[in-house]
RNA sequence: GGUCCCAUCGUCUAGCGGUCUAGGAUAUCGGCCUCUCACGCCGGAGACACGGGUUCGAUUCCCGUUGGGACUACCA
């Protein structure tokens, strides 16, 4: 029987959760899925000249959004220092350790000689072997001290087996007597988060790419406490198209989870996309509801190279990569349309052109609408703005279809008046009424019907393009409609 | 500088010695559909970084070069 799993992601909350984070998030929540196991959400807020309350919120609530739960925390790391400094005593104790007199200017001037000389910059272990003697007569005159791990040292080696990268080994050589104990007594990270995981019997350690060099210096620390090591699978880094790791310095909102939410992204497409960076199946398939993805959901399929987020800040085509758009495009028009009401609602919320009635007796016209405009849309956001003249009166016209469809052709002024009037008059203002009123008219005044279409599109709906006219006709409603073309009239002056 | 990781279309990727004249997706271009736009459908262009091996045979294995990235703090 194999041991159940428990996972962890400990973001420290230093800024909100940017992608590259929700990545690790959303690896670590799928195996904990896949798998039946445990999902622990550990905040490693020791920091404390960065961490803040607000970046806590912050990410509590990006998570909440993709819809990444966890079963235990979230913890904070602060409130587990006591525990950090005990294990650094134990270490101390059973000769794994050590206390370090240098100071931190001897060590700068030591690295900065080293670099000169292009020499490895490593700790030279001037008080690895201090006699207890000289260490007592230190602390007695009030020397502060850092404590350091007694890295093994002749010809072996540290190896561990990567989920993702497969064997690696490192020469004890090339691994420094770290420190693991600040001078005013502050545990650093490499031990903290050993200590943690190893409280917390995490399972399987799947993080960044960039865990993975100082992967070694933590088994080391595992096994100095005689703590059993768990796995590791270290997962490819997602980089700017400039091929620099993601930051919120360099990229700002772009790259920050909620920068997403607010701009029309449904949470599960944005995590659909977000695990197809750097992951696969066999089969490259691309769409997968939350049910599918967790079944799919495999640490192999991680790949070990490198994934850009391809964004593209000024593009006036695409706000974000094209790939994220359009599976969130593909959400948009597949979804059962209930499923994508919701999210439909709190824009025209948020433009304050919600009628509560769209939850009620217009419901079944509400979700016809959404159904007949979706397929055009790319984010949440496009209802509120290209299909604002569905829900409001309060629209604005595009100068260019305005020239292009309305005022080049003089007679439509009259024309939209008589129409007006026509289909006012129309008893049953059905698709198949309001093509032959169209159609008529235009035969009987010698028209293309093409230019009356076009025109009263952009009468209805400020804009030069939309689904098929007459369904748009029938989805504005006959009085608005007939409101509408009159109002247009005034275009010519 | 040292240690480590990586290398297939612009981007995300499939490929795990012959099935590769390298597959899919997205982006891009052309066509169909048509009242416009989108959707959908059809088609085009587009990649195995380079050089050595190993092998009957390399995109696939090994080595080197080049390129990219990570780590290298008394940050997390």
């Amino acid at each position: 029987m194999a041991e159940k799993v428990i996972v962890r992601f400990p973001p420290s909350p230093t800024g909100y959760l940017h992608i590259g984070g929700a990545r690790t998030a959303i690896f670590n929540w799928l195996f904990a899925q896949k798998t039946g196991g445990k999902f622990i959400l550990r905040i490693e807020d020791t920091d404390v000249e960065r961490s803040s309350e607000e970046s806590v919120r912050g990410i509590i609530e990006s998570l909440k959004w993709l819809g990444i739960t966890w079963d235990e925390g979230p913890y904070f790391q602060s409130q587990f220092t006591k525990e950090h400094v005990a294990a650094a005593r134990k270490l101390l104790k059973t000769g794994h350790a050590y206390e370090c007199f240098c100071t931190k200017e001897e060590l700068d001037r030591k690295r900065e000689e080293a670099r000169k000389k292009k020499a490895a910059l490593q700790y030279d272990g001037a008080c690895r072997n201090l006699t207890p003697e000289e260490v007592a007569e230190k602390e007695a005159a009030g020397m502060q001290y850092t404590i350091r791990l007694k890295v093994p040292r002749g010809e072996g080696f540290v190896s561990f087996e990567d989920i993702v990268y497969g064997i690696i080994e490192k020469k004890y050589q090339d691994i420094e007597d770290f420190v693991i104990v600040r001078s005013n007594g502050q545990p650093l990270y490499v031990l903290s988060n050993a200590v943690d995981d190893i409280r917390d019997g995490i399972t399987h350690v799947i993080r960044g790419q960039d865990g993975l060099a100082n992967t070694p210096k933590q088994i080391l620390i595992y096994k100095a406490l005689g703590a059993p090591v768990p796995k590791f699978a270290h997962m490819s880094l997602t980089l700017d198209p400039k091929k620099a790791k993601i930051s919120k310095r360099t990229h700002g909102e772009s790259v920050a989870v909620h920068f997403y939410k607010e701009h029309g992204f449904l949470p599960w497409a944005f995590v659909n996309y977000l695990a197809l960076l750097g992951w696969s199946t066999p089969d490259s398939r691309e769409i997968f509801s939350k049910e599918e993805l967790i079944e799919a959901f495999s640490l192999k399929g991680i790949s070990r190279v490198n994934c850009i987020f391809n964004v593209r800040k000024d593009d006036p085509k695409f706000f974000t990569d094209p790939k994220a758009i359009s599976i969130n495009a593909n959400y948009i028009r597949n979804l059962p349309v209930e499923e994508l009401e919701p999210y439909v609602r709190e824009q025209l919320e948020k433009a304050g052109i919600w009628d509560p009635d769209y939850a009620r007796e217009k419901r079944d016209w509400f979700l016809r609408t959404i159904d007949l405009i979706r397929s055009r849309y790319h984010v949440t956001t496009d209802f509120a703005t290209l299909g604002r003249c569905y829900f409001s009166d309060d629209y604005s016209t595009d100068p260019k279809p305005l020239k292009k469809n309305i005022l080049k052709h003089e007679g439509l002024k009259e024309w939209f008046h008589i129409l007006a009037d026509r289909l006012e008059d129309v008893e049953e203002f059905t698709l198949e009424e309001t093509e032959r009123v169209i159609r008529e008219m235009a035969e009987e005044f010698g028209f293309k019907a093409g230019i009356l279409i076009n025109g009263i599109r952009t009468a209805v709906t400020g804009q030069p393009k939309g689904p098929g006219l007459f369904d748009v006709l029938i989805a504005v409603g006959q009085h608005r409609v007939v409101q509408r073309l009159r109002k247009a009239v005034k275009f010519f002056g």
